[in-house]
DNA sequence: GGAAAATGTACATATATGTGAATTTATCTG
DNA sequence: CAGATAAATTCACATATATGTACATTTTCC
């Protein structure tokens, strides 16, 4: 079940992230739909825990700093190695699109940085973007590094869904595509869950956290060089990963 | 009304922000008394939205790095030009107390940005932090900036408590205080609001923005040297502000 | 300067939502 | 490796909550 408030706080959010300009409590109401009385609700608890305020009298309301304060305290800790970043944006350099690094969140991954392509034509993805952990070459590259029981108590909480012609849509197809992975030496994923899609990831290990790099763009510029854009990730993560312990 | 789940998301970053490690659905549940089947709930909302994820297996849930993302984002637009962050480091520094930069938000003052008291009994204020306008050293720097008649819609508003000996309880009595701080120079406070607090501050407008800065401490060590404070304030404004223009 | 339009606020009520109990899944212990 | 214990999910139902409606206030426009 979705929390609808929970996800109207975000949505405010991701709303003011992207106007970046305060907006009155007529105009959010109206931008989505919600009822003038819902929204000044909402409005007003935000503004009651110091998350939001009005910069200018009738100007309407803003987020204050404290997201910021908040946002940089969470992430202080355990951030990623500055070298995982240099990885991603030298990716993205040499081959023109788009690389991130990506996480487990039970059966989706998660892309927690991300260097965009400059493109015209490009995957577009952001920080926070979710995708099936099974249908991806970033999420196998992921479930690669789990035990085998680990893997099926994953592959039970999913919902095979034929999102393209090639997604895998049993666990003995998963499983497949990962012992061929492995031969390969590099993940792969073809249309496989989003149209005209390709990439190619690699795991990721770091400490014990369990991650992945992926570079990933529209099929008719990787298709014909998976091979070598994989390669390339893994020369580079050879050469930007410190040699000292694992 | 307030948006209880509204504020549950709050909470629950809150949390992370203070305890900087992943937690289990069980964890946040016992922390704030949750029933688990809400508390599940809620955490896959979020992870939905792309807000939590699982850093590593069964280790439970931590906020991804999209709302550093979301943050910056909004706080990149009309961010306090440099200098005010140093005014109020500088003021902390001399007076050994805690000092903030102050914006309105309805009835209330915000904390926009605060530089801490390194004192053991000290202020204790954060960013988002929420006063009452009228019963505040810096919610009165604010409103001194206000036209008559947005004050009045502002003191409509209020609901006149006694925080404490001093507070003003009615509209003649802020409007006296107003007066008394123009004739003084700056607005001070003592316990009006909070129980041995004092402070002392000054309108400090940017461009169109009316803000406010704020010297705040305990009563036993402002209160002797409210005035000079209040000229130190000035002093420091005078210095850091940029000349050209207002 | 006055009327109309837009915005913000309060409240009772129907209903969408949170939750307790039951079920399944994972983890620990001897 | 069972059996026990703890954690995570699911689900139906009562209730806390979002909203329609009405009212107040502010702004706009003529």
């Amino acid at each position: 079940m979705i929390v609808r408030q929970a996800a109207n706080v975000l949505e405010i959010m991701e709303f003011f992230a992207q106007t970046r300009k305060p907006a009155t409590l007529a105009e959010i109401a109206d931008h989505f739909g919600w009822p003038r009385s819902s929204t000044f609700n909402l409005l007003a608890t935000l503004s009651e825990k110091g998350y939001l305020y009005e910069p200018r009298p009738r100007a309407g309301f803003y987020p204050t700093p404290r997201w910021l304060a908040m946002a940089r305290m969470i992430s202080e800790v355990e951030p990623l190695p500055p070298w995982t970043h240099t990885l991603i944006a030298d990716l993205s350099a040499e081959t023109g699109e788009t690389a991130s690094i990506v996480a487990p969140a039970g059966v989706s991954a998660v892309f927690i940085d991300v260097v965009e392509s400059q493109a015209a034509i490009r995957y577009f993805a952001t920080i926070g973007h979710r995708v099936p952990i099974h249908a991806t070459a970033s999420g196998r590259a992921l479930l690669l590094q789990y035990s085998p029981e680990e893997r099926d108590s994953v592959y039970r909480k999913i919902e095979f869904k034929q999102y393209g012609p090639s997604t895998p849509i049993s666990i003995e197809a998963v499983e497949a595509e990962l012992r061929n992975s492995i031969s390969r030496g590099y993940c792969q994923s073809f249309a496989d869950y989003s149209r005209d899609l390709a990439g190619a990831a690699i795991p990721l290990p770091i400490g014990d956290r369990r991650l992945s790099v992926v570079v990933a763009g529209p099929e008719f510029r990787i298709g014909p060089k998976v091979a070598e854009v994989a390669a390339l990730i893994a020369r580079t993560v050879d050469r930007l990963r410190p040699k000292t312990a694992a």
